[in-house]
DNA sequence: TATGAATGAGAGTTCATTCAT
DNA sequence: TATGAATGAACTCTCATTCAT
């Protein structure tokens, strides 16, 4: 009867499905509203479910803020890293400024933020927060530590230091963005020469 | 009447304190719960009165808001701005760093971040956001407007380049310290160097 | 305008107006759905307000509870006391039958059920609780305190059994009606004879 | 099939398991939070089920409480009642004064409670609590009809109003201790003295 | 028979806001 | 100007129940 195609799917296959589904929707409502404003019926009506669905995938609201954080940071780490260490480092930071001029709002940021204000009260929240930024530190790391790169051979101390000052760059500009200010490459370029633009190369 | 004596105030004194007493209680509570989750109530608490006082005041939750960020943001342009172009150039950057982490949570990016979301909803909060950029970005270009300076003599093309990149740069190094990362003031030092620092000096 | 008449009530005497108005409509939606089934807006919508008035009044449903016990209890000790008290003994045993047969179902037992679940949560919901029963054991004392009757020569320790006896038997009796079973005077009388019964009249 | 061997146990014998099983977690279930306050999935949990086994073997929730108050009855017929009636006459009160101490909080009256309220709304419900109560009558009945009592003598209308008086006096105290007072033997036996007591043997 | 994803009514509670005082 | 009782919309979360498996 159901012809050759893969067929029905496993109930942990479909309960994978509702979740991922509630998760983007819950990405989307975050944008448009933040997190407290964000209604749960919201979430689940835009995922194509009633609120029950929700609360059987997950605990509560800011289950909801955990979960999306450390899935979107795995996807990143997943998706968009490899991306962005199969350039050259030259092409790299045009790279990042079209990434992030697509990441408009900056969810991540916005998210964070929301970590942030519940990490006293919340350890799990602290952990996840703790993930993020860490994960996004080693990223940028990574993709400093090319061969050849003078960055490459810098002291640990030092390279975290840039690695800092470029998350802190990158923030900035992208939240920039989110605030109406018109930040093109060149902002990126400027804030970031100095940290690792010099390095980009030996011969240079 | 109203005698020599530091005696009482008038009608509009009164006022003003209410208001500005309603607004530094604002101010801690969208600290302490963000926009979304603070509660008119506790402002009004905090700052000593009930809700009436508040209603009579500002006309809504989103009134206040506005007040709070065009004070703030004169407040800014009036007692700290100063204080910076007191310095030299030389010693700026460490000013900008030491303000900066006092400014845990950055109360301004968090306000700018709410203000982002109502723009598209309400004109009259697009346009204070819109004044709260453009003061901060002028206030920069003060800064580096300075007589003598390289930057002084770039063209306004150029020079506002900049300021943005330095506004991208505070407002990044920021929001990471209210993350939680430890940032120092090196981070900022790697982020402006490229930007503003090479020019502090004609003779480097 | 406004006659000669008590004219206008102040605001603290529209706010307990309010709130025995809301007690009274709870008395009467426990009565008839238990505490848990008792939806709070059917309490407010049968004293005439909305769900608003009962947060402005009680802190939340468990202070419902309390408060109504409290009240309860002192109304009792108030008005219904003073009424037995004002019988000779003979007739006292008459007077706490029709009352009982009237008492149905029996309100304060049902609610000191409630209390009974949530007295390990909750101190002050412990505390009502012992008031209750220190008030109606009292209360029975001084009905045995008459002045020629053998009782009041009892020991404490004898008169505290006896009044936990009477207590239970009007409690048992009461419940019995609730639950549908046909009790009348003649219960009590069985019961209550051999504990205060032979008193009745010495020279009986 | 069914060999000799303890072996499996058929269909029926199994869902009897099951059923008697999630009946019991019902009654520590409502024992703990009454029945409004007993989740299902509480109930199926203690059992070691999950809520689909509760729906293969109950209606709904009304329907269990119909069931335990059915088979505790049943329960108490066959196996407690038998034990007092072994005791001499003498022996009972004691007994059922030792029963009634470990019976807190006394399951079968609270249930009667939650049916009595629902017993205008469903026949089968009202049945049950009138089973109930004509059970507990009978069985007091049997008590009293011991041969010898002059008890057995009374007409069966004032026998009746006796095992009335005793059931109240029972229930009573058996509720007085659930609401934590200190209630002891002697609570019962000044209770049911005048009720049964000068009668339990002329020879007395 | 038993599972568990999903439903959806309904609950308690919060809170921006109004308005008579 | 400031108070605070009252409103009522909105929200998070619970849970009895259904149904495909």
């Amino acid at each position: 009867m159901s012809g050759g195609a893969p067929a029905r799917l496993s109930r942990a296959e479909r309960r994978e499905i509702t979740r991922q589904r509630l998760l983007d929707a819950a990405a989307e409502v975050f944008t448009d509203h933040g997190f407290d404003g964000a209604a749960i019926d919201d979430v689940a009506a835009r995922a194509g479910y009633t609120r029950g669905a929700f609360y059987s995938n997950f605990a509560d609201k800011t289950d909801l803020l955990v979960q999306l954080c450390e899935r979107r940071i795995e996807a990143f780490a997943a998706d968009e890293l490899p991306d962005v260490l199969a350039r050259t480092p030259d092409e790299r930071l045009g790279w990042v400024a079209d990434w992030l001029a697509e990441q408009v709002p900056p969810l991540e940021i916005l998210l964070a933020i929301e970590l942030a204000r519940r990490r006293d009260h919340d350890p799990e929240v602290a952990a996840t927060l703790d993930r993020v930024v860490t994960t996004l530190l080693g990223a940028i790391d990574d993709l400093m530590a090319v061969e050849g790169s003078t960055l490459a051979e810098l002291p640990d101390v030092e390279r975290r230091d840039r690695a800092l000052a470029v998350l802190a760059g990158v923030t900035g500009a992208s939240l920039l963005r989110h605030l109406g200010v018109d930040t093109g490459p060149r902002t990126l370029a400027l804030l970031l020469d100095g940290v690792i633009g010099p390095h980009e190369g030996p011969a240079a």
